[in-house]
DNA sequence: CCTATAATTTAGCCATGGCTTAGTTTATAC
DNA sequence: GTATAAACTAAGCCATGGCTAAATTATAGG
């Protein structure tokens, strides 16, 4: 049971966790966008707006607005009208994120999900697992492929 | 590996796993709620906005306002300076989020996660499991328990 | 080299979900 | 029964992240 019949958890405990998540969700542009970004880079060459808008399923515009809020946070660089490159912070973060998204991925396929499922599935997750879950993650992975 | 070396998804699948994210974003707040309030009511015997807005960390302006979004979706019924209910549709959101996060929990715990990050983890991740990891989960509570 | 098309930006709209400050209603305590 | 405290609502602000329509810049073809 996540709490008792009869009893809940502190309220300020809950509401730390319900902070927590909504901390999660406000980097979560952030990580899918340089996450993009670093895999647009490594197979064409350049990151394009075009290709980004495209493969994040917005529009351009919507793309350019949060590309700037990126490039204000220090995450990428690029000059108008001109390709979109990472900071090394940016760097960092794509990394990062692809390391916790592979982990993520590659243990849902483990434990027998589907491979469709599995990508879906590990879009939205690899945002709110932590480092202790990631770290049992990983061993579950080591034991099933064994 | 999430894509091969020097490809990439198509463009129009990384757009509709990315939209589907976005959309289970719009319904996190909902379910969070009608979750807390169903458990309000059982252990308090009713839901109260200042407990409502204690435990999900927020001002109860914010609250309140989230809670009139409810009511305007059908989730929700209260008359001003009241204690909240559930409709028949909240009611069922509230069971459905249950039990999905309890299944969630309940599977972080099987696979040796601590006590403590479960409940954490669990409350962000319970959004974007899908139905099949969810058999998958239980599957594997299952078999870890016998 | 110029023109058409593609890429990008700008401007302005909207909903969500945070906040504060101030006012109103309800409940409590004496 | 009324004063005070607690609960709730109202009004108005902000950032994020969606959108469309229109303007601008870059690029490619003839």
């Amino acid at each position: 049971m996540l709490h008792d019949e009869g009893s809940l958890p502190e309220a300020h405990e809950q509401a730390a966790r319900f902070s927590q998540v909504r901390e999660a969700h406000k980097t979560e542009a952030t990580e899918d966008y340089v996450e993009l970004i670093d895999d647009l880079i490594r197979v064409n060459g350049e990151a394009r707006l075009v290709d980004v808008a495209s493969r994040m399923g917005v529009t351009q515009p919507t793309a350019s607005k949060t590309l700037a809020r990126l490039q204000r946070d220090g995450f990428v660089n690029s000059e108008p009208y001109r390709s979109i490159f990472l900071t090394d912070q940016g760097k960092a973060l794509a990394t990062e994120s692809r390391l916790r998204h592979e982990i993520v991925f590659n243990f849902l396929l483990a434990i027998g999900v589907s491979r469709d499922t599995a990508i879906r599935d590990s879009e939205g997750m690899e945002h709110h697992v932590s480092e202790e879950t990631l770290k049992v993650f990983k061993k579950v992975i080591r034991q099933i492929r064994k």
